[in-house]
This record gives C-alpha cells, sequence and structure tokens, in this order.
DNA sequence: GCGGTTATTGACCGTTCGGTCCACAATAAG
DNA sequence: CTTATTGTGGACCGAACGGTCAATAACCGC
C-alpha cells in the first residue's frame, strides 16, 4: 500500500562490496557508493542505514556466499582430500589480486573496530569447523593420518591459505605462488604424520 | 647558518609509523599525525612532503628494521632450524593484534597504490631470500633434508607465518595460536621430506 | 650584533566528507 | 479519483579533510 522499492537489495549489496573491496572501507566515499549502486543517498540510507551498517551488511553477505560456496565445494568432492588441496590451491585459479575481503577488512579495521573483528572472529571458526569436517571424512577415508587432531590441521590449513592469498596480494608470479600452493599442500596433506 | 630542526627526524618516524599502524592510513589524518609527531603542518610538511611521502617513509623505515631484524636473528641461532622454527612462532610472543604494517598496508592500498604495492612486492621477495639463506644452512648443518629448493621452502614458510600473524589478529586465543604454529614448524620444518 | 637562512607556527583555503531533510513521485487501498 | 504511505533524489549542513602560506623565531657565520 505504498511506493515499490525501484532496486533490488542484494544486488545493491553486491555492487557496494565490491566498491568496498576495491577501495577498502575508508577510501569509499558516500558518492562511489551512489554511483555503483545508482541510488540517491536517501534510499541508501532508508534501506542500509549509515555507511557503517552498508559496510557490515556487505561484509556478512560476502562471508555467507563464501562458506556456502566452501561448504559446496568440500561436500561435493568424491575424496575428501582432494577438496583440501584444492581449497589451499584455490587463490591461484581466481584473480587473487584484491585478496579476500574479510581479510582486508580485519586488517584495515580490526584495531578500530570491534564488531569487524568480531565478525572476523566468528567467520574464522566457522571457516575451521567446516575444514576440521572435511579434515575427519579425509581420515575416515584413509587419506590423512588418523591420529591427527581435525581442528589442528583445519586451523593450520586455514593459516596457510590465507598466507597464500596474502602472498597473491603483493604481486609475486603466478608460477611461483602455483608452486608455493602445492608444497604447503604436499606438506600438510600427506598421507603419513609427523614424526 | 640556519635554524637547526627541533625535532630527531627518525623518532618522528617512529611515532607517525605507530599511528599508521593502529589505524591505518586513510584513517589517520593530519591531526593525528600532529599530535602524535608533537609538530606543526608546515613541520611535517617541509620535513617529508605529504601524507602519502610521510607515509612510505615510515613504512620504508618499518621493512629496513623488519629485515635487519630478522637477519640478526636467524645469523644469531647456533642451529639455522631452529631460527626458522622461532621465525614461525615469533607472532605468538609479540602482541599480535595488531598484525604487522606491511601486511596491513598491503591489503588497505593494493589494490589502489602501486607504490605500496611495489614496495610490498620488494619487501616479500628480500624476506624470502633471508629465509632462503638460513634454509640451506639449516640443510648444511642437517637439520632439513638436502633435496629441496631453500627458496621453494623460504616461500612456503614465509607464507605460513603470514598466516599465522593473520590468524591471530582475529582474535584467536593465545593457546590455540601457540598450537597452530607448531604444528606449522613440525610439518614444514621435519627433518624428512615429503613423499 | 648583524644578516642570511632555515624551522616553526597557526591562520587560512577550497574541497570533500558523512549525514539530514524535505519536496516530490509512485504505488495500493478505499 | 482521493488519500495514505512509502520510496526517491538532491539540496543542504556543519565538520573535518589535506594542503598552502606568510609572519615569526632560532640559529650560524661573520
Amino acid at each position: 500500500m505504498a511506493r515499490p522499492r525501484a532496486f533490488d537489495e542484494k544486488q545493491v549489496l553486491n555492487t557496494v562490496r565490491e566498491q568496498f573491496w576495491d577501495a577498502g572501507y575508508a577510501a569509499t566515499s558516500l558518492e562511489d557508493l551512489m554511483r555503483v549502486s545508482g541510488l540517491g543517498k536517501g534510499s541508501l540510507y532508508a534501506a542500509f542505514g549509515d555507511k557503517h551498517q552498508l559496510f557490515l551488511r556487505a561484509l556478512r553477505s560476502y562471508t555467507e556466499e563464501i562458506h556456502a560456496s566452501l561448504r559446496r565445494t568440500l561436500a561435493e568432492a568424491p575424496r575428501a582430500v582432494d577438496a583440501l588441496r584444492e581449497l589451499l590451491e584455490a587463490p591461484i585459479h581466481a584473480r587473487v589480486r584484491r585478496g579476500c575481503l574479510m581479510a582486508n577488512s580485519t586488517c584495515e579495521l580490526g584495531n578500530a573496530d570491534p564488531e569487524v573483528l568480531d565478525h572476523a572472529h566468528r567467520t574464522y571458526e566457522t571457516t575451521t569447523e567446516v575444514i576440521g569436517d572435511c579434515v575427519a571424512r579425509a581420515q575416515r577415508e584413509g587419506d590423512l593420518p588418523a591420529g591427527v587432531d581435525p581442528m589442528a590441521l583445519a586451523r593450520a590449513i586455514l593459516a596457510a591459505q590465507q598466507g597464500i592469498v596474502f602472498m597473491g596480494r603483493t604481486g609475486v608470479d603466478s608460477a611461483t605462488l602455483t608452486a608455493t600452493a602445492r608444497s604447503l599442500a604436499d606438506q600438510l596433506l600427506s598421507a603419513r604424520s609427523v614424526d
């Protein structure tokens, strides 16, 4: 019984996310957000609140998509260990120059923004659990040594993956990045446990 | 034959660096820089140029110190492999909540600032070489398998280290961080090579 | 002490920032 | 068609931004 919205909320969140991803939070102005979304200030504020809330919405939608995609990838793989390897090597296929939005945001705002820090912490924990489940499956499938704590190995894998993504950000050439990812995958996902 | 400076350039760079480290580049205003340095705008601009140049100076002085400290640590260690292990576990001892200034800057500005990106690339390469030398020494000392390419292993170690630092940023508790760092060290620095 | 030179300070500039507000447009219900 | 309700767009705001500049202060060689 009133005027309907002329935009799709999800679509706006996506374009806005791209902007924050490219430029970071502080370096993105409201004018930038208006330009990429095609909305006026009034609409933006009425729909999402202020810049900070809009950013958090975009960030949350990002991590939700990442988690959904990760769960799907890990679940669909015939062998869990291959999915884990793919996880470590994924940063190579994707153009990784922009890095991970969550990681970028944590680096930029982690010191000053408790909400972002809290979200980062939660996201990291969830990701670890998802990877941990996959590690456990790989153990059941006999591809990883059974004695290792799945969550512990999951954390090592996730840390290594973040390191690879960051390495890609610095402009390391793709061949070197590939070799490093493979090397880490070999050492973290070998069938025998460490002495 | 003129008025001498009332401040020490290095000291100003240090305090300014702390500010950029805490708040990031964009979120640090000239007023912040004046406050922490105790200098007026004019002095700041006369001595260092604009905000961006001052930032680059502070960033360069940071990486120089890091490299000097890293070289010293790796050179002074009786056994190279212990120094490498220490490198991976170092993020735990240091309060790592702020992360690494170079990594933070790369994440915030890597997309938009070619100078920062270039500096990040160079820094990463140099760090890899320093670690690579230490890996080679560990091989000569019989603590690492001889067949491995030192530079390749160095990149894996550095990526893992960056991942650990980032993990610390997200607020993971110190015990978990310790365990993860040890786990990665065990797997990357074991005496036998991967199958 | 004097003159030349550089450092310091803070007033000042135009611009851009995030955010508010209001006149107007578009819809649905009656 | 009228009316109530919500969405839209842009004018507008005060504050803060990065940066400039001129007046003043402090020093060195002479």
